[in-house]
DNA sequence: TTGTATGCGTTATCAA
DNA sequence: TTGATAACGCATACAA
């Protein structure tokens, strides 16, 4: 009357085994490799581990034995539930399940705060490998990743290490929408920007720490701005740059409204992402200024919301961008550490840029 | 000169402990418990992992010996990669990992195809818990993961098992929506729904599918509408109810082509979601016919999009389900499995509804 | 502060 | 077709 399951500790395969008088081989081959058994000894095995209650062969044990998590990690900028409000990040995100899924792999979403100089739990996950989206490259748990005996894709960084690279050329790309302002006659801009460094910066962003940012994406375009601009003679050091640590439309809306008290006078502001363009049409329209009438506006990403709205911007290949870091990480057989893939962008002109006016 | 790392085996903790003549408890002490060890001891052993490239304690290892994964897992409806173009799966998913977050959890995408028997990916996820989302009730994936020895939290179905459930009363929710419509003087109409079962399926719905839907979402919100317009006097078997099994604007719209092909004559569309009553509204457009002079449309789901164009709809929590859901997971004091959480929701009359034409 | 002994639950290898 | 044996790499109770 004690054969209660939950009085005996818990089946296993060993006890299983036992129970019937068989070897574990014969128990683990009865879920592992049917064919390798009668099947009515794997019948018995079954009906027997359903009384008693045996779950089946645990995954955490196989996985040692096999050397085989069933999953790739996934690092983010900054805690996991921001980039479900990132309309790029989300892309990104279906890209590589889109991979995942393919590939019948796990995705393991490891949370990591930025600020937090916690690392155990990249130090922690039972993943293959892992994929690094749009980091600092001074980030510990970047380091921590890279610690890892295990291979891995950064996303929109620099190759730090021996690991593969995707991403697009942003500085290019940038200079694409530098040059279609100075063609269009803008001289006087202001430059909207998301976060440069780890910690938490809002404001005015002098020339030093544009040059010395971690976040190697905004860095590239900045400095694609900076070349265009300079080229076309235009004083760069002179030019408003606003950080945001936020990513979010109202930031891109505060961003702007600073960089309107910095100068006036800007007939054009550049946003580095499509989010910050948008925040910028939408603290223009408060100010009861046209756009692009009296200023024009251009984003980055190409994401729908801005496309739908006509946002002059790069489009780049983001859900692209994850399926082609998953390959990376997913193909069989490769094993070409360091491989760098550099993804197309669009430029994509739009209805918010236009001459400025006189 | 044969002591290069590629060459000699991985290291691990019971090498290195012999390298350096100490006990591996010392070791792991070293890594898990600082405070237990001289510093310069610590030293030392961290030292000659670096120099032997130990990359520290295996995770799965340590998994096994203390029974803990660190991660939740969630199973979707559908392929991973889908759950990223839903807008209400992105807002859920945020709420989910705001919990993760905050309990440093990881969160485990478990690859599942609706279609597949293959359940293995469920029975191989090394996860403390998962998350079940909007599953039809015979799905074998649930199956595969209320089997497992661990707690599941269900969202948007029944209590099939001992799992706690998070959901809304769709039913009642809907039936708003009926009563708005019916108070306008709606008697013809037309209902837009997602797809009623596992089997890819599109079409018009015959009354015994609605009632034999595995999917309780949908089901119920059907359900709603029945009860409403029957007592109306409408004659609920007369009404065209056209399913997709794609969710997607594109697939709203052409189920509204079939709707209407079915009665030209009705005064209005109901979408049991916001993405297909932006479809609805795009092909009435398409069609000149005016919302809400000619047609109203109505959804479900208050997703930003949809609020944004106005849309008449019912407003739910997505975000807190989420966060709900991972809660009632992740909260440490509870083991009270069947607990049954219903949230509210608000119907949010918008500019698509209005009385029908005469 | 450090070490010893044991077990976590499985699968691979090889032999029967 | 089945079984015996040996890892897989670690943490923890307990002893020293």
């Amino acid at each position: 009357m004690d054969s209660s399951p939950r009085t005996r500790p818990p089946a296993t395969l060993a006890s299983l085994a036992a129970e019937l008088g068989i070897s574990r081989t014969t128990v683990s081959n009865a879920y592992n490799r049917p064919d390798q058994l009668s099947p009515q000894l794997r019948m018995r095995v079954m009906e027997a581990a359903r009384r008693l209650g045996y779950p089946g062969p645990d995954p955490v044990a196989r996985s040692l034995r096999t050397r085989k998590a069933g999953a790739v990690g996934l690092l983010l900028t900054d805690q996991v539930s921001y980039a479900f409000r990132d309309p790029a990040a989300v892309a990104f995100l279906e890209g590589l399940t889109l991979e995942c899924d393919r590939a019948r792999v796990g995705l393991l979403l490891v949370p990591a705060r930025p600020d937090a100089e916690d690392v155990a739990a990249v130090s922690r996950a039972a993943v293959d490998g892992f994929i690094v989206y749009s980091m600092p490259d001074d980030d510990p748990h970047l380091e921590a990743a890279l610690a890892r005996p295990v291979p891995a894709v950064i996303c929109d960084q620099p190759g730090l290490s021996g690991a593969d690279l995707v991403g697009i050329d942003d500085a290019g790309a940038m200079r694409q929408v530098a040059d279609h302002l100075i063609g269009l006659g803008h001289r006087r801009i202001g430059v909207v920007c998301m976060r440069l460094g780890r910690a938490v910066m809002d404001g005015a962003v002098t020339l030093a720490r544009q040059h010395a940012a971690r976040y190697h994406v905004q860095r590239n375009r900045l400095a694609g701005l900076e070349a265009a601009f300079t080229e076309a003679g235009v004083a760069w050091d002179r030019v408003p740059v606003v950080e945001r640590f936020e990513h979010s439309v109202a930031a891109g809306a505060s961003a702007t409204a600073e960089v309107l008290s910095m100068d006036p006078g800007i007939t054009a502001v550049i946003a580095t992402s499509d989010v910050y363009a948008l925040g910028a049409v939408e603290e223009l329209t408060r100010r009861h200024q046209r756009v692009p009438e009296d200023v024009s506006v251009t984003g980055f990403d190409g994401v729908k919301a801005a496309l739908d709205a006509g946002i002059t911007t790069v489009a780049q290949p983001v859900v692209d961008k994850g399926r082609q870091a998953g390959r990376l990480l997913l193909e069989p057989g490769r094993r070409a550490q360091g491989r760098e893939l550099v993804l197309p962008t669009t430029f994509m002109p739009g209805r918010t840029t236009a001459p400025p006016r006189l």
